[in-house]
Formats: structure tokens, sequence, C-alpha cells
DNA sequence: ATTATGCTACTATGTGTATAGTACTTCTTC
DNA sequence: GAAGAAGTACTATACACATAGTAGCATAAT
């Protein structure tokens, strides 16, 4: 069956960790990903080849099979994923206000070291440069 | 039936239109929640029913049943619900780096009026002063 | 009092998620 | 070439979500 080319769904929290995985270590084989997720409560080997198999049906990750062992790669970047979730997420708990985000983000997570505010500061001078 | 006291789960989408109301009229009849959800592809009457007997088993409302129409609270605050979808999204999604999540916030989403880059700013100060 | 209205409880269905097993196929290695 | 290993496809199950209908009870209206 061909990709289909649909609207690319959100990744549930279990293809996320997919996904990570694949970030990290590029284009994979099910094994590779099986063991590098496999820690704690590890899932089986099939699972994850289950869950890979679905995740091609909605177009998360695409696949070659000229080899005998598939090998995954992510259809989005984790930055493009990022805003996606990220976006939809605006809408659904913020109703829009990036502010808002932004300001709980700061005040309930660990805020970030001073270079990191920094970075962020850099970001907000970008901003307002661009929009001035 | 009390009120469970499990560890309070991520409301879903509709949960959240859903809380969105009742944040923004108080605690409310099944009756009022449905007709400031009409619009759209409204839901049926019984469905608003139904998913707010579901939240209240979830324990994500609470509930008042001492009159005819019992009438639905939330359990949390619209901020105090922020912060925990936040703080789940943070690790599912940002592996837990608070600086990307912002980052992202403010590269995707449309930033902000020079007003509340301002706020932003403002909450930054307020960070560093505190740590150093 | 009888009817009509409004409200909740209970039940139901279709779809998605998470999880994994079985069966079939294809290499590889004696 | 027979046997084992490794891989995928297909099937299955249990639970959650989204949606809504039906029945039964309580209140209100005549």
């Amino acid at each position: 069956m061909a990709p289909p080319q649909k609207p690319l769904p959100e990744p549930t929290a279990t293809e996320l960790e997919i996904l990570h995985v694949l970030w990290q270590l590029g284009p994979s084989t099910v094994r590779q990903v099986h063991a590098s997720l496999s820690g704690h409560g590890a899932l089986a080997y099939t699972t994850v080849l289950s869950m890979l198999q679905i995740m091609y049906q909605k177009g998360l990750v695409s696949r070659n099979d000229s080899e005998r062992a598939h090998i995954y790669a992510p259809a989005l970047s984790k930055r493009q994923t990022q805003r996606q979730i990220l976006g939809k997420l605006l809408f659904r708990v913020f109703e829009g206000s990036a502010t808002e985000l932004v300001m709980q983000a700061l005040g309930s997570a660990r805020p970030a070291s001073a270079e990191e505010i920094g970075k962020i500061r850099a970001r907000l001078d970008e901003l307002e440069g661009r929009r001035k």
C-alpha cells in the first residue's frame, strides 16, 4: 500500500517515544528501535513492529523496504513535530494565546539556567526587531 | 458514588472544551454547558451529559446534586490544568527542556505584541533575580 | 390527578490505542 | 537441501474516547 497522503495526525505518547528514538538514531530497523527502547517495562519486539506499521499507515514514518529488514525514518523532523503539537495545544489549552503558554511554561517548569534565559532574551530581541 | 481520589488524568480535547466553558461560566448545569457549546457541529445534549458524568467519575469536575439539575464545576483552575498539561508535554515532547519548549513556542505561534513581549521579559528578569 | 416536560442513569456503538501472539517467508549455515 | 534464525503480515484483545439513544423518575402545568 502506498503511503497515504492524509493530514498527518498528532503522534500519541507511545508513538512519540518511538519517534524520539528515530530522531536520535536516524533511520532504523525495528530491532534497533526495540533495543534502544528496552529498559524498564520494555515493549515486546512485535509490539514495536506493530506500532511502526501503524505509524507508517498514518504517515508518521516513512519506510524503505528494499532490504529484508525494513528501515523506518521519521516523516517530520523533531522541530516540525514539536511545532505541530505546540500549535494544536495552543488552541486546545491556551485559547490561542502564545504569551500565556510561554508564561506558564516559564512559571511551572524549572525555567532553565542563566545561559538559557539569555537565549530566550535573544529570541525576544529578534522578534521585536523584526516587528518594529 | 463518592468522588474518587485518583491521580487526576489529563483531560482529552473534548473534555477541555467543556472545561473552558465551565471556567468561563462558573458552576453550570448540563443545559448551560450545552447551550454555550452549540455553534458549528454541536454535540447532542445527552452527549454533553455523558461527558460530564464521565468527567465526574474521573474527578475532573465536582458536582452539586442537591438541586434537580446537577451543577458541575471544574476540579482544577484553568491555570492548574494548563500547568499540568504543560508539565506532561514537557517530557513527552521536549525531553524536559523548558527552554526548547519556550523557544519553539516563540518561533511557531504568532509571538505576541510588543507589550506581551515585555511581560515575558519581566518574567525572565524575575527568574534571574531570584536565581542569582 | 393526569399529562407533559425536563432531567439523570444506564446502555450501546464505532473507532483508536497499546499490547502482543501466530503463521508464513526468506535468508543463512551446515 | 534441511534446519534454524530473523523478519514481516495478519489477527486478537482489552481498554479508552466520542457520541448518542432509551427509559424512568421527578416536577410542573392544566
